[in-house]
Formats: C-alpha cells, structure tokens, sequence
DNA sequence: TTTTTTTACGCAATCGATGCCGATAACGAT
DNA sequence: ATCGTTATCGGCATCGATTGCGTAAAAAAA
C-alpha cells in the first residue's frame, strides 16, 4: 500500500537523528549549514511531507475547520463556501463540508462528527427544523469556537455574519409597491429562523409605510424550507386560490422561489403578468431565467469570508475571547422583468396573445 | 481553550492504566464485567470519544476521503457529492471536497494537499484544463486509491465511473433531427476531455445516420469549460453569425447551456423558435425554466455512490488491487419545450412577430 | 500442599513529529 | 592547564489510543 517518506527514514538514511532532522528542515540555527543542506536535499529528493495527523497530535489542533449548512447544491451556500474556502486554504485549513439537508437530526449528528476533536472549529447556518440548540451550546459552553452565519441564533454569544435581512426585505416589497403592485404576498421559510422573522418584519414594515393593511394569509411558512415540495406546492396553491388572490410575491430564497415557479408555470400563471415576484437569492440564475427574476441579492462569497475569518481568529486566539462582534453586510436589490410596473392596459393586451 | 477527556484520564480517575480502559472500552474478554462496567459507565458520563487523529496515527488511514472536482456550485457536482456523502458517512469516512474551478494548477495543488497523507483515498473528475495527469500518476503509481468519475482519463489503470456520453449525446442530436432540426451545432467543452470527445463522436454518429453531413464550423469547444463567459459568448455568437446560421444546438454542459442561453437572451434570440437546444444536464433546474430545457439527465447521485463504493473497496481492500473496472450508467433524455417540433409556417410566423 | 492454569491487569512500544534537556567537542580566555 | 562558551547533535518524553507480552494473584488440578 501507499507509505510516504517519514523524519525517521530521512534520520536513518543519513545517519542521524530525528530530532536533528527534524530541526534542520525546519531551519533551525543549532544545526550546522553542512547538515541542513544534506537533510533538506534528501527531502526534497524522496518529496518528504510532514505527516499532518502526527502534527495534529502533537499540536492539539487539525487545521481544519467545519462547515455546516443545509445543502450546498444552493447557490447562496456554494458561492458563501466558496468565500469560505478562499480564506480558510490561504490560511493552511482544511474545509470539511456536512449537509443537513434541513434536518435537524442530521444537524445534530454532523456536528457531533465534526466536533469530536477532529475540526478546530464550526461555521455554521442552521437548519431550518433547528429549534432546539443545545447540540451548539454544549460545544460552546466548553470553549470551542463557533460562527454562526446567514441563519443565526440568537441564544448563543458568539461572532455572527449576517446580511440586513429588514433591509432586504423593505427594499423588495417597496419595490413592488412602486411597480403598482398592492397585493403583496410573502412566501417565507420555517418562522423560527432568525432570517424568517428579520424578513417578515422589513415586509410588514414597507406595508405599513405605504398604508397597505397587513393580510395574515398573505404570509405562508415553509417548515422544511422548500425540500418538501409538496409542503411548499401546498402554500403556493393556497395563495393563489385565495378569493382576494396576490398579485405579488416576496419569496425569501431560492428555493421557495424556484419551487414557486414551477407551481406558477404548471398552474399556468404568467410571470408577471399574473403574479409578479421577488426573491431573495444569490443566484446568478435570476439572470438566465426568463423572465429575468428580480431579487434581493446577498453578498454569499464575502459571507463566507468574514465569517472565516473571525472563526480563525477565534481558533488562533490565546486566551478566551469574550468580546463577541456580529458583522451585518449589505444586499442590493436587482431589478429585471419579474416584477415589471404593473400596466393594466398592456397586461390585458398581453394575456390575448399568450391565450 | 477546548478539552476533551482522554483514555488517560479516565485510567487515572478509575486508579487504573490506560491498557485496561481502552480494552474494556472495547469490550476485551481479559477485563472482569466490573472493571468493564466500571470504564463504561464513567466513560458516558464524561461523554468520552476516542481521538479521531490518535487513531489516525496508529492505525496510518484518516477515515476520510478527498473529492476533487471543478465546482460544487453546479447541479451535477453537488448532487454527486450528495451520492458520495451519502455512502462515506454510512461506511465512517468524512469527505473532503476541494475545488479547482476549473484551474489545472489549482487542480495539483489541492491533489498534494490532500494527498499528503491526510486522506485514505480520492475521488476526482478532472478540470477542463488538466491535459497532463502526472500529479495523479504519481500518487496512483505509489499504491494510492484513486477513482476518477465523469471526466476521467485512460491513462490511468484504476476504477472508474462514467455516463454513456456516446449514446447520450447521439440519443439528443437523434432527438434534435426527430423534431426537424437539420442544422445541429454542438457546444462543448475542452477538447481533450473525456466527456467532450466521447459526446462529439456520438453527435457525428447521429448526423452520420441520418446522413446530415458534418460542418466543423458547427462545433464549438471552450477550453474553461465556460467558466470564462466571454470565451463562451464568442463561441455562441460565432455560431449565430454564421452566414447558414444552426436551427439548433447541442450544449455539453450545465454551465455552457446556462451561459448559452444569457447570449441568446441578449441577442434577442428565441428559443426554441430561433434556435431550439438541448442540454446535458442533472439540473432538475431543466423544469424551472422558460422554455423548459430538454436535456440528457446524468445519474449524478448515483455516478457519486457507484464512484465512493469502488474507492472505499480500494482502500479496505488488504493486498494491491490489480482488477479495474469501469462502470457505465445510463442517461435518459429529457424532453422539453427547448426542443419543440420545428414548425416552418408558425416558425416563419413568429419571426416576423419577434422581428 | 504443590503445580498448573486461568483471570485480570500493567508495562512498554508504536504511530510521526516536536522540543526540552543533556552531552560532546572545539575553541578562546584566564 | 583548567574553565566557560558556543556550536552541533542525540536521548527521551510527549500527544492519545492500541496491543503484544509479561506477571501477580486467584482458581483449579495434581
């Protein structure tokens, strides 16, 4: 099988000791230039590693830090593991990527696979299930380090990143106010997480600025985020069957407004002519669809690289840390056709043809 | 900082030596019931995990496995890695992804990160711009596991796992000239990738059946793969500026048919009125959009399970393996509107419409 | 009672690398 | 000639867990 060159070889072969070896590679002064020339060139020569699990050991620490999200085949969270990345690999570590698939359990089960001593710390963004998070709290109340990113908690006393999700939310039901649009319905995620509730509310409050009365059934709640399709057709349908039915929506991710899609396009209600919409997304894809989707657009890349940073800086840190930041990033709405002004001559002009 | 309980210190708590704990941890017959029930009891107490990377050391294997691919924000990718992760943790292996963003450097600096000995074994679909695969030879020359999926290469010996190219490729273009298009153009991706060569040859063949004759002009190759857009946007205008401009077109990729269909988008070509497509894809994203996209579906889940159980049967496996095989799955062409039957009158209609 | 066997456990080496000491020799200083 | 200093290197313990071997005491056989 596979056997690499270890400082034992590199000692026997040359007829000294691994200690002196092993100081010589790492240039060390108490060795004369004579053997750490010969030392360093037999290294090279047979392409001598440093074994990272015995530095491991010997160090208390892997190098490598773990990631846990609910999918990464999502493009919010690929592009932020992609920022994750950039930083963590120029800093020497290691990314371990674990997937809820927003499930708790599966949560629960990642983070203790990852926790027992083989990371040195955790990046995380909850599960939607997530309500409990004891599973978090346990680690941390033991001094190992945490950043929560994107869906945070706030039950926990650590570096968080987040965007303005009131922000986002305000900006994008405004926008359909300003395109003509009234009846705006919002189309979330599970209502404990942090992101739902920050949404929700930018969303009542650009209502409420423009005197647009809040309609409860307006708002309808993903427990499982979107993974269970018919959950979210479910809501959809109830949406669009509703007597006073929206002529908008406000969806709060990618997946909720793919899924949204889909049921729009099966039911035959044109975007957005019929319904308009708005995300909140990082797609890129908002671009390629057609109509061009209109979103609240989230900086995942740059997420994923401070909340990177301030882990390794945790990680790195000599003595406890107590002071806790929690860095808030801006988005930026992107405007295309899904949420066109709302004509109503032109729409009817339109709806003849397509018919 | 973040300590965990060791063998040793429950040896010490129990009046006991480490000897003793670890084998009645694992349930020896040479420790007595109590001393047994004694270490066990204590031990879930204090909630002890052995050390992942002392057993590492000892047992020279990492329980883990590296996966290198292109990009994980891509439906085929992530899906794959799904496949994989669902196996590896089933079997105790972490999984380690690393991208290279198509990039053959970073390609080889991610192979030697992970291979210096950190991983037991890797999993890898080579970049676009991989044309030489020393950094695997290497390692595979050594004894290491390697398994190579989707985009692999003849000229290493060792598992692999791929998709029927050939016959996907021919069933889209049969699928292109059943629908009316004569003049197919063929949107691929590097030329010396296995997937590209083996998808062009089944798009000659097609042609060649249906004694359509082969235009070269009509065959486009991104040396990125796409992940450089105006590579991509000059090969597709140069396919719609040609003087007998395709009624349609075989894209080889996610990447080039999303990037394809923004070049249309502003060129203001419809589809599939101008020019129809078909894709080769795991995007269940082909639903989604407007027109919905046919496209040859590619097991990806499954092409990742295949691919990590041949890995991890490598690794386990006691004496070197010299019996490769490479497993073909099949694709499945998906029909949709992208690929409607091309009607002259209505085509004729519309286009005036549309100019 | 003596010998043999079994039970139940400890010692020490091992995995690879590091780092604190201690050792040795050369060399200058006194 | 003796001592102190410096340069250069080896010995050993360490990180956490496993395991072959040795051994004391208890149990069984003689």
């Amino acid at each position: 099988m596979y056997e690499a060159i270890t400082i034992k070889d590199i000692a026997k072969a040359l007829g000294l000791s691994t200690s002196t070896v092993s100081r010589a590679l790492r240039g060390s002064h108490e060795i004369s230039s004579d053997t750490k020339k010969m030392v360093i060139e037999y290294a090279e020569q047979f392409n001598y590693r440093p074994n990272p699990i015995a530095l491991s050991l010997k160090e208390r620490r892997s190098r490598s830090i773990g990631v846990v999200v609910c999918e990464i085949a999502n493009n919010f969270f690929s592009q932020a593991i992609n920022g994750i990345e950039s930083i963590a690999y120029n800093r020497g570590y290691h990314v371990i990527i674990s997937q809820s698939h927003e499930s708790y359990e599966r949560e629960v089960v990642n983070v203790e696979h990852l926790a027992s001593r083989s990371v040195d710390g955790l990046l995380v963004s909850l599960s939607t299930e997530t309500e409990h998070i004891e599973h978090f709290k346990n680690l941390h109340d033991k001094g190992f380090p945490i950043v929560f990113f994107d869906r945070i908690t706030d039950e926990i006393e650590t570096h968080k990143v987040v965007v303005d999700n009131y922000k986002g939310a305000y900006d994008a039901t405004q926008h359909l106010v300003d395109a003509g649009y009234k009846k705006i319905a919002h189309l979330a995620s599970s209502a404990h997480l942090s992101i739902s509730k920050e949404r929700l509310n930018g969303y009542k409050a650009a209502l409420a600025e423009n005197g647009i009365p809040f309609n409860e059934s307006y708002v309808k709640h993903c427990q499982h985020g979107g993974m269970i399709f018919t959950e979210l057709e479910k809501a959809v349908k109830d949406l669009i069957h509703l007597k006073d039915r929206p002529d908008a929506i406000f969806s709060a991710g990618d997946r909720l407004t793919l899924s949204c899609l889909a049921v729009f396009k099966s039911a035959g209600i044109k975007v957005p002519d019929d319904i308009a919409i708005v995300g909140f997304s990082n797609s890129t894809m908002g671009d390629l669809m057609n109509p061009g989707l209109t979103a609240v657009n989230q900086p995942a890349f740059e997420m994923g690289q401070v909340a990177t940073e301030l882990l390794i800086k945790l990680i790195e840190s000599k003595r406890a840390v107590t002071e806790f930041e929690t860095v808030v990033l801006h988005t930026e709405i992107i405007v295309r056709d899904s949420s066109a002004k709302k004509a109503e001559v032109k729409s009817g002009k339109e709806k003849k043809v397509a018919g």
